[in-house]
Formats: structure tokens, sequence, C-alpha cells
DNA sequence: CCTTAAATATGATGATCATCATGTAACTGT
DNA sequence: ACAGTTACATGATGATCATCATATTTAAGG
């Protein structure tokens, strides 16, 4: 049951990925290690030759999900448009990880909220990136509270029961931030 | 052990209570029902006299917290101003609920997640009443949106490590939701 | 080839927890 | 006061789970 160095890197791979989509769609607690390992076809005996404890996969599972470019080059109204979609509302799994896991790491190890403080970061510089029209400090005002806004969007609307209610708050989230952008630099 | 009638309202009541605090403070999975009556001041025995179960006090706790008016009668600026707080940020187990459970709720009972979609539409309706400036439509995108910003803000500013970091992501939403409010007519 | 070390599998272990069973005391209505 | 009811306490029970111990297999290096 010894594998090869290349398969091992890849299980390990593959654990990381899976781990993602789990703990995205049902949250690291739900989530147990023999799951994940099952998940990954593998038992649960291995799981501490690749991880120190389940803290460690989850941090280094964040570290690796965040640190996957959310692709969407510099169109920002685009991927504000597929950010706050009912598609993406309803796929948490495939889903941005700060929209389904932000909430649950003030719960995790230091190094989990490490994680997610250099991923915000660089989600922020992202989206500055992608707003060339404004001048600096509108911009970084604008990345920020639009980002605050996209997620706790989708978060209000995945909590809640009532579908017409849901998706208006994605749509009306979505106009606002809009019209934010375009009005940013009159403030 | 038997208590009078209202001995048992105000122990029923003093359950809600403290378990509110003890979900807001670390989430519904990492609190335990025995935990919960202790902080109540009883022992688990009597839980299942008062709920029929974990999942029945999750619903009956969101409801009765979702049902608590957050005070802070009209003014949306000072509203605003102290929900963006470092204070409110650093307080969960006294701080919104919204901000605190939301993520969480995705995983409960339909009871539960029937709470939040009253709580939220309560929420959005205040928020209006709150910014009587604004012409109709405008008044409601403008609370969506900022209701969206200010969950999202809170739930980022606690998530990350970096105390500057996280000061900032409050005050840059802050002044954006501000920003937002006044060109809300523009659009 | 042959040996050795490593990667995974199988199978404990001990802790935590929701829930249940039963006892006990005291409120309530008479 | 009394009897019956009931709210709460104490003490199981069974499930789940993270983690550990040990066995098995095979890649890797000589």
């Amino acid at each position: 049951m010894k594998v090869s160095r290349e398969q091992m890197a890849e299980n390990r791979r593959r654990i990381l990925e899976v781990a993602s989509e789990l703990f995205r769609d049902r949250g690291f607690d739900a989530v147990s290690v023999a799951e994940v390992m099952k998940a990954a076809g593998l038992t649960h005996g291995g799981f501490y030759g690749h991880f120190s404890s389940k803290d460690d996969l989850v941090a280094q599972t964040l570290a690796h999900v965040l640190a996957a470019d959310s692709g969407e080059g510099g169109d920002f109204r685009a991927y504000l448009g597929s950010y706050l979609s009912p598609r993406h509302r309803d796929n948490p799994a495939a889903g941005c990880p700060t929209a389904g896991l932000a909430a649950a790491i003030r719960h995790q190890t230091p190094a989990a909220r490490g994680a997610m403080t250099e991923g915000l970061r660089a989600q922020i510089a992202r989206i500055e990136k992608a707003l060339p029209e404004l001048d600096p400090a509108d911009r970084h005002r604008a990345a920020i509270g639009s980002w605050a806004a996209m997620v706790g969007a989708v978060i209000l609307a995945r909590a809640i029961a009532d579908p017409a209610l849901s998706d208006e708050i994605l749509e009306q989230t979505r106009a606002w931030i809009e019209a934010g952008i375009k009005d940013g630099a009159t403030l």
C-alpha cells in the first residue's frame, strides 16, 4: 500500500481539493476527517501522514483554496454579476470560499485566520485592479465596500428560506454596488 | 425540585437568553446543550422539558433574538457607526445575531431558516424606515445593499488576524455606505 | 533482486455529546 | 393538609469522531 512519490503528491492535492469542496458545502465541523479521506479515494488511516491534525487540514485547505485566483480577469461588472447570481448562491461547494467559510474562520486556529487575512488582502487588491476608472482613494474604498456587500449578500441569500426574497437580495445588492461604483468619484 | 409556573417561564427565558449569547459567541455546533443549561443555572436533565431537541432550541433562540428590535430608533448614521465599530466586532456575544449566525443558518433546520427569513425582512423594513430622505425604489435598494455590506464587513473584520486591516474594513465600508446613501437618488 | 523505509489500510481508544430513564421534591388545586 | 402532577436533578446509553497503534504492501536505492 505504499505508493509512488508522485502518487502521494497527487493524493495530497486530491485531499485538499475534496476538503475544500466539502468544507464549503457543509462547514468545517460537519465534515469528518474520515469523510474527506473517503471522498479522496482513501481511508482515514493515512490522514496523519499528510497532516498533523484536522486543524492543520483546515488551515492548509484555506491557504490552498484562497491562493487560487478566482479567474474573471479584469471585468468587475461581469465578476459582480456572476458572484451575485442564483447559480453561485446555490452551489457553495464550487463557489467562493470566503462567502462559504469566512464566518467560521473566527472559530479556527491562528494559522487558518492567517490564511484568510492574506486571502482578503489579495482579493481587495484584485478588485482594485479591476476598477481602474476610479481615482486611488475611491478605488480602495469601493473595493472594500463592494467586497463586503458581495460577501454579505451571498451569505444572507443562502441563509433564508424564501427564494423570491433571496433573489431580491442578490439583485438589489448588485444594483447598489454598480451605482456605488459609478458614483464613487462624487464623494 | 419542581418550581413555580413563573419560575419555569423565567427559566425558559434565561435559557433562550444565555443560548443566544453562547451561540453568537461560539457558534451552534461548539455549544453543547449541557453548557447552555449550566449557563442558565440548571442541569442538562431538564432541557427536554423545555425544548424537543437542540435543533428546536436553535430555532427558538433565533426567533427570540431576531424579534428583539435592535433599538437605535431612526438614526441610520448612528446605527451604522456603532454597527461597524471595533466594539461591535469584538463583542459577538452581545452583538448582531445576523452577523454572528447568518452563515451558519444554511446548515440548520427549516424552522431556523424561517426565523432568519422573517428577521431579515423585518430588518430591511427597519432600515428603510430610517432612510426617509430617499425615494421608495432607491430606499429599498439602499436598505438591502447597506445591510449586506454591514453584515459582510463585520464577518470579514472578525475573520482576519491583522487588527489594522480589520479596522480598515469597518471604516472603509462605513464611508462607502454613507456615500451610497447620499448618492442614492442619482441612480 | 533484496532490503529498507514509507504510505496506506485496518482496527482500537477515549472523549464528547444529544438524548433518554428514572428519581425526587415541591408547586397546585382541592 | 393531601394527592397528584411536574420541573428539574442525577445518571445511563449509544453514536460520532479525532487521533493513535499496528499490520501490510510496495516503491526506491543499492
